[in-house]
DNA sequence: TTGTATGCGTTATCAG
DNA sequence: CTGATAACGCATACAA
């Protein structure tokens, strides 16, 4: 069987007898038409199988109904609900969301957009990493509606949705040192997010205000619950190590939880363990993650809804929404065993 | 600042002196062109930012280098990283993945590869519902290359790639009836998922042959945990509750280890608990989850190579590729406290 | 080596 | 109420 060639508006008025023009009239319940050419010419589009081609209707400068989102990787619990309660808004008003990754790799995240920009969707919902700068100019000057989402860069007239991470990050910090923790081990987030930058300039301002700032405590992360793992070892492995571990995930707070258990370390008795995020799975596995819940669907339901009136022509400009976070204690976090003096 | 039009082929051409024409033939590496005239063509380029609109070049008959691919939803993690594993794949070859989600409803989901066959993508990457029939028959004869993903349903020429299901929940259940267990639950997987009825066939075939089958036992499911849970609250509410509970995948499986919780039931001891999928969290989450390993990363890379294959002009047909699950005996399963006479 | 003409499928505009 | 025309931006065939 041949591939049949795509059914055109051509062949649709040929089949009803009447101009291309009028299919497009009446598929898209523009001009006026007669009843009966209308019922006429459905017909035809019906019996064909007839369906707009994206493209031409694109490059004509029609819309195509599809809003595109970038996201750095869909691994991650936080990234997948986001991409989630985004399409789900874009659907509610009858868009549809495609959905692209970067792994990260900033070279390629801009390859993608550009491709994006390059005239696939009518509106961008971006995540995109701090190191942004110049790149941002470029898209504040395209002519396809864009929003930020998380975005915790240098200035920028593109409006921007965010959660909010520096304050959660402090209550949870205020947290550990109220349960009488002195040394708080912190695991940091992936190296381009606005995000893990954020959580980890709370955690150095809380420490060093409370003048427990000590740096070997730190170690790099990436949200993954491997580097999570890592980082625990490492930190548990210290001459003095840490009664409490702050992840800059929940993810990575597992990864912790597995190198207590690899220790024999009893959670939360012998270590305190807190993650970001409040993913699904926080408050399933025993004892129960104490974390920070990002407004999620806050975010991505602003984020379209600032897209959407921007390609149905109110842009938006230097505008920033961002939304609380929230401390949620749960069974991972208690008093030290042995308070230091 | 006002949006600026977007750069064309034109522009460039102007800046640099020379035609459009030209201009293709550098960008695209085609035609042979002089040296001097190549520089003078990427400065401007690189000076105006130029980037190729994607409509047009698909519209005139070009590649996109983007793949489609649609999937019910992305909160499951089996999604999340089957599409990941998949854009994983498609960047090693140079393309891009647009992932849509369906939400699990047909008629859209049908209006989206639609939309994009309609030319948006060099090549689709589909995971579509069991009940899809003649739909099908239409993507056949699509003039887009075509991958179908785990699909079960009727005969079809479109090249099928997938993971096996039935063998491995005759497996899993083998292992639960060799510890001892005579009553076994089981909670299913969405409606529409060729995979859930696959795990439904095997477990009705089982217990039958065993001669345990007892329709109360089954409970539908969808692949949530919420299902689960709610499923497993049905089941242990019984007059004579199950001693296993098998649930149609890894996420439900937690929700069950909610319901036991809840009821204060000691996993495996009074109740044994098994998954599908061996979601990452499966050996994290205390006991450990007895599963069943889907070749996600064989069933991502294998499709993704097929529609590759089909792009640059090798289509294949009538192909189908099926990819061996795994037992994974963890600590939620074991011998019954009471087994029946 | 470079440029001209042409068409992909759609829709806005304007004429009939 | 309907249709002819043009244009969107790009890349191919062919001509110079």
């Amino acid at each position: 069987m041949r591939r049949r060639a795509r059914t055109t508006l051509v062949d649709v008025a040929r089949l009803a007898g009447v101009s291309a023009v009028t299919v497009s009239k009446v598929l898209n319940g523009k001009g006026h038409i007669s009843q009966e050419t209308q019922e006429k010419v459905q017909r035809a589009a019906a019996l064909l199988g007839y369906v707009a081609n994206t493209a031409a209707r694109r490059l004509r400068g029609g819309a195509t109904r599809i809003l595109g989102m970038v996201v750095p990787e869909l691994v991650s619990p936080y990234f997948a609900e986001l991409a989630r309660a985004a399409a789900d808004a874009a659907g509610r008003c009858g868009y549809d969301l495609g959905l692209f990754t970067t792994s990260r790799d900033p070279q390629r995240e801009r390859e993608r957009i550009q491709s994006l920009l390059g005239g696939m969707a009518d509106g961008l919902l971006l995540v995109v990493p701090v190191g942004a700068g110049e790149f941002l100019s470029t898209l504040e000057q395209s002519q396809v509606p864009i929003v930020l989402i998380n975005y915790f860069g240098g200035a920028t007239h593109l409006p921007v949705v965010r959660g909010e991470n520096y304050e959660g990050t402090v209550a949870l910090l205020h947290h550990l040192l109220a349960l009488g923790h002195r040394r708080i081990g912190f695991i940091g987030g992936a190296e381009h997010s606005g995000q893990a930058k954020e959580r980890y300039r709370a955690y150095r301002e809380v420490m060093r205000a409370a003048g427990l700032w000590d740096e070997t405590l730190v170690q790099p992360g990436d949200f993954t619950r491997r580097k999570g793992l890592e980082g625990a070892r490492a930190l548990l492995g210290l001459p003095s190590p840490p009664t409490a571990i702050f992840a800059g995930s929940d993810l990575m707070a597992f990864g912790v939880m597995e190198a207590a258990q690899e220790r024999g370390l009893q959670v939360p008795a012998d270590l305190s363990i807190a993650g970001f995020d409040d993913s699904p799975l926080a408050g399933l596995i025993p004892p129960g993650l104490t974390t920070v819940a990002h407004p999620i669907a806050d975010i991505a339901e602003a984020s379209v809804r600032l897209l959407l009136e921007a390609i149905e022509g109110n842009p938006v400009r230097d505008q920033l929404l961002e939304f609380p976070s929230r401390l949620v204690v749960r069974g991972s976090t208690a008093p030290p065993k042995t308070p230091l003096p």
